[in-house]
DNA sequence: GTCTATACAGTGATAGAC
DNA sequence: GTCTATCACTGTATAGAC
């Protein structure tokens, strides 16, 4: 299937797989052009680097993991509304558990990376995922603050950064024989957390409005 | 300061800084050495390799975190019978907060490698640090027991894992102004969490017990 | 455009002299 | 204990072939 492939999706594949088994700066672009049967400038001339190759392995798969997230978050706010908090946080966590633990065993590797990746390195490739995903924390923020009405905007954005470092370092460390099991865990205690801290907001006119309907 | 200092300890200072600086990789020998006024074959006599420097100097960091954890700890269990939850969770969580903003700029530093090295590299310095500090996982883990009982230890540690990373995440993610707010809204979110999901467990005689004795 | 061969400066590590 | 010299290897850049 990758014999077929284009130069670029051969590197990108051979590159995930030995990003995930070997560590990122473990594995040489040598290693990388070797296994995906190119010329070792092939990466320098498809990417500009080594730094940039892995941010396109990243984008390849959180595009599709947030897409996924979007979707089935969609589907949460179609269904019911307001749309109910669990609900909420599953479209947000179970995707990303279903990456790693898809029938692919190349998701269980890349979620490793991920988490390495997250934090390591170069500020660079952080800030650039960061942004770049940004609106689908904005999206679920918003969801959020439906979900629970009276919420601070500010409160709500920390707390969805609980759940994410919650999230990739438990999908880094478990042993991923349960996963499905950890990701309920999560999503109750996340739930819970956010319900017990909501901050009101201020008495104002568009509160008390808020109130008077219910 | 670190002019009268052993060639130990002047590599130390220079690779936290320089590594805090630059990060890891982006850090080489030769500019630790140099920093520290050491000759290049000097890492690997005193420390064996790079990546075993890096891990002296994080133990050195780690040790004094986890004792400044532990002793607080003691403090909470022997104010109050039960003790109260929040002040386990400050006592986790505060200390590490202390290290990135206490008046010398190196912790902040520090806490930037921290996050970055925790999930990256190599396997071995991670679950080296794991297995070192596990004792100080545990004691927490039996302190949050005691504060709420009848919770299952199944969970709770791995609502300690949310916390650990949520923790981690935000500390090298925040722009650090407002730390100890962030604190706070961690340690409220954490509580909301652990109480909100306590799991009973299944009624047994101990539990019935421990319900007689109250 | 796509790919290749080759060169380069810099890396971590080590063996052996002092 | 410390230092010098040296090694194999790295990511990157470029000139030029198809």
């Amino acid at each position: 299937m990758s014999a077929n492939a284009s130069t670029n999706d051969r590197i990108l594949d051979a590159a995930e797989r030995l990003f995930a088994e070997e560590g990122f700066h473990a594995t040489s672009l040598r290693q990388i052009t070797q296994a995906a049967d190119a010329n070792l400038a092939a990466v320098n001339y498809h990417f500009g680097s080594k730094q940039a190759l892995l941010l396109a392995v990243f984008r390849r798969r959180l595009d599709a993991l947030n897409q996924a997230r979007l979707e089935r978050l969609d589907h949460v706010l179609d269904a019911a509304d307001p749309p109910v908090l669990e609900d909420i946080l599953k479209a947000f966590v179970f995707p990303a558990m279903a990456l790693t633990h898809g029938r692919h065993h190349e998701g269980q590797r890349f979620m490793r990376i991920l988490m390495r990746a997250f934090a390591d390195q170069d500020e660079q490739l952080h800030r650039a995922l960061s942004a770049e995903y940004a609106h689908v924390m904005r999206r679920f923020a918003d969801a959020i603050a439906t979900a629970l009405p009276g919420t601070e905007p500010v409160h709500l954005r920390r707390q969805l950064d609980f759940l994410v470092g919650a999230l990739t370092h438990t999908m880094a460390e478990s042993e991923l024989e349960d996963a499905e099991s950890i990701a309920s865990d999560l999503v109750r205690f996340t739930a819970a957390g956010l319900r017990g801290t909501v901050q009101p907001i201020a008495r104002s006119g568009a509160r008390r409005a808020m109130e008077i309907a219910r």
